[in-house]
DNA sequence: TATGAATGAGTATTCATTCAT
DNA sequence: TATGAATGAATACTCATTCAT
């Protein structure tokens, strides 16, 4: 029980203050990953920036990986609690869809430092591959409310692996547009275009009602 | 004593026999940074890989990062080109945006290992920025076919730029999950499939009809 | 806020509890050490070894060093002890030499993991050298034995501490091969085969007889 | 061909000057090691002694280890060589065993600071192992000779493996000492001291005889 | 052109030890 | 006694780039 962070998948028993040192060192590397990348933070970095000693890093985190990996899952588990408050599951697929599109866009915008690390430049294959198994739930949770719309009617009978797949890819992209500030208009035009952009790339002939929705205005009682 | 590859813009002349090696170490640097990314390609291997002593790297290339550019223009250039040949210049908009995705996702398919280079990882933010400029004449290239479809009334009425972005990121995303071997079905119908998506994204009610047109099965001719 | 096991050569009191603690830290270590070696023994696997806290490590031990020091004595001390026991005073000087040898080859043995240690890898040179100095009190102790032979007529006329040497090296050698498992044969077998070794190679013309005596055969009160 | 210390086994082609570096390389650590031990000599102060960039040790050396199984490897050929030497093929076996463990003690003298490294502090196990192999060789060799003296009747009849092991120890142990200054004597004195010890320890009643003989004083012809 | 040699700044990680509680 | 936290000096190895021939 002498090194809590060695590599045994157990978490060690932290104190009240070794959990805030932890913490710290995690939102301190969160930062310099933001503003510099995974590649180009140093451990040293890190310390230097929480005002503590190097080897303490160690104390904590098994290596830079671990800390990254820990940052990583923290940010997953929060966007998924974003997302399940976001959507209606009352509503119908392409308005839940919508709504977790949009969720998404919104979170990453507010966690647009954090994101910045997903870019994953320098992280190892090993690692990468990981990260990627993170993002096949959400493709998967995707496919499934696609499949419903399918089944109701409202979304073409198309391959739902390909038409979440296409969500996905553009909900990625303007997230990395934003965060590039290669966009700049107002946040909530940008929600809504995108938004109303899958709903259109999905939408069956009879579905493409649902495009006017607009999840924000109307209180989900009011949908179905 | 002169050094051919010294930053001056201006490229060196170099006899047959030079010009040989130095498309041999594009190559194989090439093979390299496809296989295990820019970072991860060390001048050693790639001089390894090509079996040519360290030194004669820098005879030839001002540095790593300068033959990682030349790698991307030449690249860059081709898709142009082949671009520039699939579409046909008296189709309407919304067939030339497709023509052009499917050119693209051909394309890349086709010079794969090189995509693999793109994204980015461990090169230095300057040359990025550099990368993304690229992409932007791409953009604005696919945002002024936009603005004609919408002339046309064949496309909505949307920021054209916000819609040429969600054609590119689409294309992009299923580039690289194609190149991940994320999606392994027959290349046409993954073609095909990203072609009609975006075509739905954009299409006014007017242009959806254009969904049915695919840029494989009627000659250009026939199209307009 | 005593330090127990600061600089001062005096042993602290410890409470029954107290020394049990150490014994455990002092066993853990020597396994450890037998195992890896000294070197690459850390303080943090003795200590979870123990199952007890890094800090609780320097309440009883000055340092890594001091630890090891003390496992040493401790060995060393039994070690004498034990000769003492085998050593018959009124036997000729070549019988007691050999039941020195005997002895020292089976508590060797019986302590093989602690002696393990002795192999001295990566000790600072200043403890080496304290260690040695250990050694040269059993050298002269066998040197004793071998001046009183010669006096006896049954030793060689040779400088009994060059011949002490050539006793001690010939076990030690034994021991570290009995140690790697490079001997495999019986501990009885090897204990005889070195014990008759030593004795020829020290015996005069006269005193070749001795080697016929067995010290494991004969009750010590029929030698003489 | 880049990577001359690459590790891959093959041994790169190295220029003149190249295998002088090299050697002046070797030469400086063997220096060091032996006045510190492997595990205190740090590469720094190898590059440092040879007055070259840190990063040239990598050019010839994959890395510290590389360099320290070159230098067993030369010094062991070396010593083979020495005995082969030594050894009058046409003399009976204990005056073989004798020549062979004068020649030994000689060039272990000569080569002290060489030797002092085998004492294999802080080397991984690993290594330690293969350091081992190669003694076994040289154990064989002596047990062939033993082998052979039990034929001609004037070895003890015993396990010639034992016997062996009983030579190679003593000798071992002498040249510790001798290394370590433990001894001050003249190193002929030494010699001839330790080869009539393993001789006598060796010799059958008949082959005591032997023991007169004294390799430096008699030409080889006089022998049989 | 081409080679192999040389450079040296840069970095993650380890581990004995001390400290506050 | 006992714990977990904190320290920081120490060190092997990498790799883009330059140089002499």
């Amino acid at each position: 029980m002498a090194t809590p962070a060695a590599g045994n998948g157990e978490a060690r028993r932290l104190t009240r203050q070794g959990k805030e040192r932890k913490q710290q060192l995690l939102d301190h590397a969160a930062g310099l990953f933001a503003e510099r990348g995974y590649a180009d933070t140093r451990v040293a970095d890190i310390v230097r920036d929480a005002g503590v000693a190097k080897g303490l890093f160690y104390w904590y985190f098994e290596n830079k990986e671990a800390l990254f990996r820990e940052l990583v899952e923290t940010t997953r588990h929060r966007m998924r609690q974003m997302q399940a408050e976001a959507i209606d599951p009352d509503a119908p697929a392409l308005v839940r869809i919508r709504q977790g599109v949009e969720a998404s866009l919104r979170f990453m915008s507010e966690w647009r430092r954090l994101y910045s690390m997903f870019d994953l430049d320098g992280v190892d294959p090993e690692l990468a591959q990981s990260l990627r198994s993170g993002s096949d739930v959400h493709t998967l949770d995707t496919a499934r409310h696609i499949r419903e719309g399918i089944a109701e009617g409202t979304i073409r009978d198309e391959d739902p692996l390909l038409l979440a797949y296409g969500v996905i890819g553009t909900v990625a992209y303007f997230n990395h547009l934003h965060r590039m500030a290669r966009i700049d208009g107002d946040l909530d035009d940008v929600v809504r275009f995108v938004g109303s952009f899958v709903v259109r790339a999905l939408a069956s002939g009879d579905g493409i009602a649902a495009d006017a929705l607009s999840t924000k205005t109307l209180p989900s009682a009011a949908l179905g």
